[in-house]
DNA sequence: CTGAAAGCGCTTACAG
DNA sequence: CTGAAAGCGCTTACAG
């Protein structure tokens, strides 16, 4: 063996090597920094020579090697999503979102599921970012609730966006999803209906968004001078499961409710359960309003009435705001304009109808 | 402004810097290369120095900048995703899946959503898989179907695994899921409940799995010597749309189907929606088969008789099979080997009973 | 408006 | 078993 050590190595092919920045600037005859210049948007380059440059840079097919860029700026030109999220719905809509708005920015989506019960949870979220030096990151509920993360990024210095249901941080770092409105909204549709006995199935309190979705509930039915005694709200976990034993729960009280709100869809598909192995009938019996307006709410039989998130648009506009605040001057940030918000919608299937007289 | 250009540049702070190899050299008072013999695992190195030089890492929490290595190395340490499968689940288990491999590993995961029918998907995944210099990338159904997507990858000489329900590829290239398998059980289980006149409703053409789904499920009726008439095969599209309007049709039939097989979840979902709407029971009437056992499977009413694809295993085996190849001698792979297969399972819930009389 | 030099943090080839 | 030099493809500071 003449030569030294084996690393890991790829297989090399690939016919011609790719273009780099000094291709460029030989065949534009000027130096690479002044390439670097055009790749960068700098406005200290003179039109002509910008344009000769970019008319060499399409012919070639040059793009920048984004790992050397990387070393050079002392960051990556990967973004992160960092969920622990449960639904896979929410997800991938998410993840989808971010991508729209990524698309051609020569940035990438790198995925990062987490466990906040996990003991090294905190500690491998640190190695993650640091190791990485992202670009920036975007925070899902519950981990964007969890203002440990929030320290440690602005330790490191990374810039972040945190969906949240509420205003948890300042403007900048912050797409607030406005779950309130949409518990309101669905107090409204079942008071409008008629119902005066409803029960509520909330998430798990680690969610804001469990508090945010009843807060917005009882204040409409409050409003409307209705009552929501303690005993006709039960704790789910936002799970099937939970959906279908709250349920059973909520339809034995006595009087029975003749409408449930559940604060997401996969309990609302488990209170229709609970309502068939009790023998009653949705929606004659009793109604069913969910939560998030996912695959699964239309996929029920009956089709759930549910509060609409645009999630996906929430993912485009959290990585947009990213990419925007990255590529800008630092002082660009502006802490009195309002923290961008979204709002929910009522979308009324089959599962809600007049209460029984 | 005595300064230059104002390039995007990041917030800075973050304390004092990482440690770079230097400092490991530096305090182990040997060369960087040796520092990066350690690393990369090279048996050219003492015991003792090596047991030295750990130790400092350790200390000092070190770890070597993906950057700059991918740098030297002309590769990143990215593993890619890249699918057009519309299911969330799916996409999500299979994330899951991979980053269970992953973890620790070093490498990141990088998601790529496309779409073959875009007349640029070609190009971007050109352009994607270059510029990124990817360690390696799993293809999911169907694009992992498509050839010409492959001779790609062998161009740029980018590793990859495509997940496929049949051996489409060399061993060394694809981890296979053998649908056939299940639509066989689908089948026998039907079969054993008494079942004669069955209907089937088949996913889009464009996927292999629909062709392997339909294949084993014929397979196996015909060594039963049942029959599955022309017009008793419905085309879907494995949406529950699709499964509503097939399941519509085939309720029509004379004589009238008393069990239909759906070549996913989605689909027979829809197909409850169908029975009902028919005025008539599942399972008494007529019982429902579905595929995957996704989350729907178990909600909707009654839950769904189903069988189980490992998908997060998958995703764990493609990632640690392209992990090993990449970390291996190139020469390791090893062609007279089979490909991994996995195998699905029957999953027996509520909507399948004994033929009607 | 433009460039020559040095550097980002690693690895490769070559020597010993 | 170990190291000094050069290089991966970019950008930064400094000059002009």
């Amino acid at each position: 063996m003449t030569d030294d050590d084996n690393p890991p190595r790829r297989r090399g092919l690939g016919g011609e090597k790719k273009p780099t920045i000094n291709d460029v600037a030989r065949l534009a005859g000027v130096s690479k920094k002044t390439v670097s210049r055009v790749i960068n948007q700098s406005p200290f380059v003179k039109e002509e020579t910008r344009e000769n440059i970019n008319r060499i840079i399409a012919e070639i097919g040059f793009s920048p090697d984004p790992q050397a860029r990387g070393l050079a700026f002392r960051r990556s030109f990967l973004i992160g999503l960092v969920y622990d999220n449960p639904n896979p719905q929410y997800v991938v809509n998410m993840q989808l979102g971010m991508l729209d708005a990524m698309r051609g920015s020569g940035y990438e989506l790198v995925v990062h599921p987490c466990n906040r019960n996990n003991p090294t949870f905190l500690a491998d979220f640190r190695r993650f970012i640091e190791r990485q030096k992202l670009s920036g990151v975007v925070l899902t509920p519950s981990v964007s609730e969890d203002d440990r993360v929030k320290v440690i990024l602005d330790e490191i210095g990374c810039a972040y966006i945190r969906i949240a249901s509420v205003p948890v941080d300042e403007p900048a770092h912050i797409i607030v999803s406005n779950d309130r409105q949409g518990g309101r909204a669905a107090a409204r549709h079942l008071a409008e209906l008629g119902h005066t006995t409803i029960g509520f199935i909330s998430g798990p309190p680690s969610f804001r968004s469990s508090h945010e979705r009843r807060g917005g509930f009882d204040e409409e039915l409050k409003d409307r001078k209705l009552k929501l005694p303690d005993d006709y709200v039960m704790q789910g976990a936002y799970t099937f499961e939970s959906g279908v034993s709250c349920g059973t729960e909520l339809l034995k009280l006595s009087p029975q409710p003749t409408a449930i709100f559940a604060a997401n869809d996969e309990m609302a598909a488990g209170v229709l359960h609970a309502i068939r192995r009790a023998g009653l009938k949705c929606p004659e019996d009793v109604s069913v309003v969910g939560f998030d307006d996912f695959q699964i709410a239309s996929s029920v039989w009956p089709p759930l009435t549910t509060v609409r998130t645009p999630t996906r648009e929430i993912g485009r506009m959290a990585a947009e705001k990213l990419i925007g605040a990255t590529d800008a001057d630092d002082d660009d940030e502006n802490p009195r304009e309002a923290a961008p918000a979204t709002s929910p919608a009522l979308v009324v299937r089959d599962s809600t109808g007049p209460a029984p007289r």
